[in-house]
RNA sequence: GAACCCGUAGCUCAGCUGGUAGAGCAUCGCCCUUUUAAGGCGAGGGCCGUUGGUUCGAAUCCAACCGGGUUCACCA
């Protein structure tokens, strides 16, 4: 081995070689020297780790497997070695010895933990039971040049396993996601679960005819939605831009050109804060649905987040966080202001801006001077009502102000026909009976612009094409929201949206 | 945006009544052909987040900045 370097050690464009890299490399270099290619093209791996291990039977009868994967851990002998080799289902232990595989053993010495590796042999039980590969040949398939955080784990008697220094840096974790899958398992149980949802989902909607679309994410005019956007700009059209805030305005021109059922998984990004519950992309399904309206749309969100609970957990029953959720159908239903009665004892019905801001005053919540009555509600609403909701929740009809693109309410004065889920204290879901009137939404835009001019930098901004879709005829449309990230949370018990999204918004690292 | 907490070896952490750095794992050398948090003996490894200040002397005290976390605000 060559100890000494003749020139200053090499940088990566991140930091300086550590003695660790330095190390790796010195042994890439050996390795080409013994006439192995570190990188090679191939290996035809025939098994996997976790189909090994539960078809193995203690009958004597010998079965031949090959697999690829990292090696997680190494246990020298001398002569002998025991690894970890950790494929897409797990890891298996792997036991070579220099009678078996002869010269290789010395490549075998210069591999370390995190290398790739395809692997040849018989499977067998060793003395301490573990069900392990007998290598009769080996292939390194990929070096690897950087140390990986080391992850002990061990076995006790009852079966339990218990982890020895995890790789907890948060901030590692997100920045180096690569690093995390690789070592906290759990971590790919979530997005994989994750998947599922999406494919259920899919399933669900196509079954029953709706068109899967997309539609665009650059949009000349935002709505949809009350948020600040971020803008862009077009240099060929030289116009600036807006990546969208929602997509719902587009999915209704596609129910105004004729089809019937359309959905859309659409990436959304929201110029605002973030926290636990908030990144600045993430996704949300909409579907939209003729000749249909929100109580039809609540059924339907019923019965197809209880069958996701059941595919994905197994139950419509479960644990999240603290809390035991029941999605078991039927859900509660209570309108807004019947919910506000029930958790302040104040009514709200019929009061005019002033009112609202004394009962505001009486309950105690600071409100904005710039807000207006349907900002008051809502503060008192996710103040005294929101966070008290544990158990999926229809929230029903709430006062027209707030919702400029729903359905006036077919009986209620002043309230429209919308309804939001809430589950274990958060919004999981938004729909409603779509305005489909367009002197109606015409003047809900209006009021929205009025609003701006008070100084809301999140009211809708008018759309005339959007107007003119109406305008030739829109059928009567039940449309639904449901913020995949969120959902994600509640069906894998995460409590934070930076681990349900592989790649969280970070500040940069340098 | 605000408050609080955190940043020490590749990873996980200790050291913080100021005297210039420590453990376990990982790494390197020797021994070891069924081990498993393998083991035994020995060794190396650090701009103590950055920049200033206080001090004879700073990982330790102070300030600013950078990054992260948590809570709150915002996100209706």
């Amino acid at each position: 081995m060559d100890n000494n370097p003749q020139s200053a050690p090499e940088k990566t464009h991140l930091e300086e070689l550590n003695e660790l890299m330095i190390r790796r490399r010195q042994e890439l270099d050996e390795l080409v020297k013994h006439g192995i290619n570190p990188y090679p093209y191939l290996f035809s791996q025939t098994n996997y780790s976790g189909e090994i291990l539960s078809s193995f039977k203690d009958d004597g009868q010998q079965v031949n497997v090959s697999i690829a994967g990292r090696i997680m851990s190494i246990r020298r002998m001398g002569k002998a070695s025991f690894c970890h080799v950790q494929d897409s289902q797990g890891k298996i232990q792997v036991y070579l010895k220099k009678d078996d595989v002869g010269e290789m053993y010395d490549i075998f010495k210069l591999l370390d933990i995190g290398d790739i590796v395809g692997v040849e042999g018989f499977v067998f039980r060793t003395k301490m039971g573990e069900i392990s590969i007998h290598a009769r040949k080996f292939e390194v398939l990929s070096k690897s040049l950087r140390p990986l955080p080391i992850v002990k784990e061990k076995v006790d008697e009852k079966g339990n396993k218990i982890v020895y220094d995890p790789f907890s840096d948060k901030e590692l974790r997100y920045r180096q996601r690569y690093v995390d899958l690789v070592v906290n398992p759990g971590v790919k149980e979530v997005f994989i679960k994750r998947a599922k949802i999406l494919r259920i989902i899919r399933k669900y909607f196509d079954e029953r005819g709706y068109i899967e679309v997309e539609t665009p994410i650059l949009q000349p005019i935002y709505g949809g939605a009350f948020a600040r956007p971020f803008i862009t700009h077009h240099n060929a059209l030289d116009v600036d831009l807006y990546l969208r805030i929602a997509d719902e305005l587009y999915l209704k021109r596609l129910i105004v050109g004729g089809f019937d059922g359309v959905y859309e998984f659409a990436k959304d990004f929201r110029n605002e804060g973030m926290d636990r519950s908030h990144n600045p992309e993430f996704t949300m399904l909409e579907l939209y649905v003729a000749y249909k309206d929100y109580v039809w749309m609540m059924n339907l969100v019923e019965e197809m987040v209880s069958t996701i609970a059941k595919e994905v957990v197994g139950a419509t029953k479960f644990k999240v966080g603290d809390n035991e959720i029941d999605f078991t159908s039927p859900w509660k239903r209570i309108s807004m202001f019947d919910a506000i009665m029930e958790y302040t004892g104040k009514q709200l019905k019929g009061k005019s801006e002033q009112e609202l801001r004394m009962i505001a005053k009486e309950l105690k919540i600071e409100i904005e001077p710039g807000a207006d009555s349907a900002a008051v509600i809502d503060e008192i609403f996710g103040e005294f009502v929101e966070p008290k909701l544990i158990q999926p929740t229809f929230i029903t009809d709430y006062p027209v102000e707030m919702s400029p693109l729903a359905k006036k309410h077919r009986s209620e004065q002043g309230f429209v026909e919308r309804f939001e889920v809430i589950v274990n204290g958060h919004e999981l879901c938004n729909a409603f009976s779509e305005l489909n009137d367009p002197l109606d939404q015409r003047q809900r835009f209006e009021e929205q612009m009025k609003l701006r001019v008070r100084g809301n930098e999140e009211a809708q901004v008018q759309d005339e094409d959007y107007l003119r879709a109406l305008e030739y005829g829109m059928p009567p449309t039940a449309g639904l929201g449901i913020g995949i990230d969120r959902l994600t949370m509640l069906l894998t018990n995460q409590d934070s949206i930076r681990d349900v999204i592989f790649f969280p918004q970070m500040k940069p690292e340098h």
